[in-house]
RNA sequence: CGGGGUGUAGCGCAGUCCGGUUAGCGCACCUGCUUUGGGAGCAGGUGGUCGUGAGUUCGAAUCCCACCACCCCGACCA
């Protein structure tokens, strides 16, 4: 049932440009004037608003409340945590000055040299520090803790290559900063929101996640620990989807930040931060897209049926749309989103290559037969395939699809994973198998040596350690050493 | 910052090697008619500082020089 889509170039010819194709042909993002950074379009901000809404409500119920921070950061507060600094010191956009004025030498705008600033500031690359400058003065008590903040925010980082979703110099996320009074609780905290981020990828984008830790080398720079969820992608490449950090008590010692625990005592908070991005758009692209372009899984899509009327006249039209507004109206009752495309610009043929393209779950067709038989054609984006149906209770038939269509995708996306996932025992089998792609588990002795050696010669990382992985010790399949239990390696974004 | 490539209509390209009418094609766009169950057909039409600057020449999209921008590959990374 493959049908060639307009300049889409196919997953085997070149995953990459098919990738780059499909966001813009898609309508998600573009390009814009300024280096790096894209613009995201309509149907790609309504997907990400999705994703926002149901990520902003699980934050909620499990206690936390959004705050704003600042664009941007003093210098000199970035500097404080040793090796948040050194991770990030290489990507900041810095303002010197606050004023431009025209050259007195001709036509157009200079900055004005008058105007540099005492202390520069760095557009945040995240916020950690000026969050903890901040939290100094909120807490003073055991009774001040937990704080429990997530901030929706953009920040950047001056990235060299960048890829439409996948890396742009400027991303939008979100980033929880929470402060705790034990360590034990920060830990718990780090993991609930590791879990919540997991539920959240598997259950409503229908990405199948490992979740694990980094090794010391792919921590966070400042975290003690640093737990992430890894999908895999179509093409057998890793993409880091989401992290959560326990940041010890690393910047509650940089901008000292202590509290009076029960005993009187002071002490230094407690904290973690975690975060996802825009960056989940292209997880979602990769993980469920074809050939034909988009497959959203429902509970994201900006629309998830579309109904194209089919007529040859005015008069054809009018019933059509009678009929169809029934059964939007039906459909809407239920909680359904629906577009009638009643555009008489648009023939059916266009308007279904184009749904398809923006990957709408299902999509209904009803002409002048439909309306004889009392049937409607529905069509699934994820199979391809269509049938006719009664017009009899379509509205509790396509809820059911809906869901049918959301475990499908999963389902789907798992078994490629599962297919794509295997254990290898000797180092001279993981050269051969990593070139295949996929999660390789395998036996690594702790050493970020060990570690560094495989990326160099491989170019394939650990991508984590996983939390509910075998546990079964063995060596590790470099250096015959002692290993704990196997790690997940691959290639990653 | 190294190595390679590309700049011509909104988009995709031809023309450049070998200088010479009015710079061309496809898509898109506009008008009209016929169409409408998988990206419609025909007819007519609009749209160009040929990346920028300076040169060679009677004459430059085409040759020379400089610059700029973007893309791909590497080093960096959620």
């Amino acid at each position: 049932m493959k049908k060639e889509i307009k300049e889409l170039t196919s997953r085997d010819v070149d995953y990459s440009q098919w990738y780059n194709d499909l966001v813009i042909k898609a309508d998600l993002a573009e390009n814009s004037a300024v280096r790096g950074c894209m613009v995201i379009k309509p149907y790609g901000y309504a997907i990400w608003e999705k994703m926002q809404a149901e990520l902003d409500r699980m934050f909620k119920e499990t206690g936390h409340v959004n705050a704003y921070f600042p664009l941007f950061i003093p210098k000199s507060f970035l500097s404080k945590e040793a090796e948040h600094v050194e991770g990030f010191a290489k990507e900041c956009a810095v303002v010197t000055h606050h004023r431009l004025k025209q050259d007195p030498d001709g036509l157009g705008l200079i900055v004005d040299p008058e105007a540099k600033l005492e202390e520069e500031l760095i557009v945040r690359p995240t916020s950690e520090t000026i969050i903890w400058n901040t939290y100094r003065n909120w807490i003073q008590s055991y009774r001040d803790l937990p704080i429990l903040i997530n901030q929706w925010a953009n920040v950047v980082r001056w990235e060299m290559r960048t890829r439409l979703f996948l890396r742009t110099a400027e991303f939008l996320w979100q980033e929880g900063h929470t402060a705790h009074a034990t360590e034990k609780e920060a830990i718990e905290e780090a993991e609930k929101m590791l879990h919540v981020y997991a539920d959240f990828a598997e259950n409503f984008m229908a990405v199948p996640v490992l979740r694990g830790l980094k090794s010391a080398s792919e921590r966070f720079a400042g975290a003690i620990e640093t737990y992430c969820i890894e999908a895999l992608m179509q093409d057998g490449k890793a993409l880091q989807a989401g992290t959560s950090h326990f940041l010890g008590q690393n910047f509650a010692k940089a901008f000292d930040v202590t509290f009076v625990n029960k005993e009187n005592q002071q002490e230094h908070v407690w904290a973690t931060s975690w975060g996802v991005s825009t960056r989940l758009m292209g997880a979602l692209i990769m993980t469920h897209s074809d050939d034909n372009g988009l497959v959203l899984p429902p509970n994201l899509a900006p629309y998830q049926v579309v109904i194209v009327p089919i007529y040859r006249n005015e008069e054809q039209f009018r019933a059509v749309s009678e009929k169809v507004n029934e059964i939007v109206t039906k459909l809407r009752a239920l909680g359904i989103s629906v577009k009638y495309d009643d555009n008489d610009q648009k023939k059916p043929g266009w308007k279904f290559a184009e749904y398809e393209l923006k990957g709408v779950p299902v999509r209904l067709a009803i002409g002048a037969r439909d309306l004889e038989n009392g049937t409607v054609e529905v069509a699934r984006r994820d199979t391809l395939t269509k049938e006719i149906v009664s017009m009899e209770g379509i509205e509790e038939y396509i809820q059911n699809l809906l869901k049918e269509i959301q475990a499908n995708i999963f389902q789907k996306a798992l078994d490629y994973r599962a297919s794509m996932t295997r254990e290898v025992d000797s180092y001279d089998e993981f050269k051969v198998e990593i070139e295949k792609g996929g999660f390789l588990l395998c036996h690594w002795d702790g050493t970020p040596e060990t570690e560094e050696k495989i990326k160099e010669e491989t170019k394939a990382t650990i991508r984590c350690i996983p939390l509910n992985g075998d546990k079964t010790p063995g060596v590790c399949m470099v250096t015959g050493k002692p290993s704990a239990q196997r790690v997940v390696f691959a290639r990653a974004y």
